[in-house]
DNA sequence: ATCCTGTGCT
DNA sequence: AGCACAGGAT
């Protein structure tokens, strides 16, 4: 059953029990949402630097970084575009050859470029400097699709916002509670409690990055191993 | 549906 | 060599 108060130690603790109870009935996803957590309380984070960026222009365009991209090269980016141009002014005068030298490491420079320095441009001069803090008006933005908006919202402004992300999926997928991609925001808004939803997001995408990798997941070291369909299989 | 795009892993 | 990656736009 659920082994005593589980604990989240990078986020800050909060009580399993009570969580718990806000929990669906479905025995499958119980069992899931205990079996993360109880991972989530053993393993070692990875600890990049931009998890710790709380500006707002700052987390726009490292939502914009994370495109298509792996956290390490993103973290590099992200210190040699800020290093070198530290305001929105600056990232607004910057050429975009330049931005885009700065951003290699994380890939597809080019089109990183454009939206970064069209983001800049923007919320300097139609915002005033200050970034939207609702949904619609981030959709708007250049390069911001769903997910980068959520981003924003939830780790800037401090929003109990459902991330959608390729580890979300592959992790849903794999176990077997969703088919199609469609699904997962359903299924992990009934998941999730309210409250919890930005703890949870990064517990996805440490346990997809570390033990349900995309590619030779760790299946023996599972925790969800007895209920997964995935594992199963192979 | 397909493109964008560099790098790390297998 | 080939696939995949904290996606988004056309």
């Amino acid at each position: 059953m659920i082994c005593g108060v589980l604990k989240i130690m990078l986020l800050g603790n909060f009580d399993a029990h009570k969580l718990l109870d806000k929990v669906g009935h479905c025995v499958n996803t119980h069992i899931f949402v205990t079996k993360l957590l109880e991972w989530a309380d053993k393993a070692t984070f990875r600890d990049f630097t931009y998890r710790h960026e709380t500006d707002a222009f700052r987390k726009l365009c490292l939502s914009v970084l994370l495109q298509r991209a792996r956290p390490p090269q993103v973290d590099e980016a992200y210190k040699r575009l800020f290093t070198f141009l530290p305001t929105i002014k600056d990232v607004t005068n910057a050429p975009k050859g330049q931005i885009a030298e700065l951003i290699r490491p994380s890939g597809m420079h080019q089109i990183k470029a454009e939206r970064i320095r069209k983001l800049a441009e923007i919320i300097l001069n139609q915002y005033n400097g200050r970034v939207p803090q609702n949904k619609e008006e981030l959709l708007e933005l250049p390069g911001i699709g769903e997910y980068a908006a959520d981003v924003v919202l939830a780790w800037a402004f401090n929003q109990d916002v459902t991330m959608i992300d390729t580890n979300v999926y592959r992790i849903l997928k794999r176990v077997g509670l969703i088919k199609e991609e469609g699904e997962a925001r359903t299924i992990l808004e009934r998941l999730i409690p309210e409250g919890y939803r930005r703890r949870f997001n990064l517990i996805f995408i440490e346990f997809g990055g570390l033990i349900c990798k995309p590619i030779k997941p760790r299946c023996p070291n599972c925790t969800l191993r007895d209920i997964c369909h995935y594992a199963k299989s192979h």
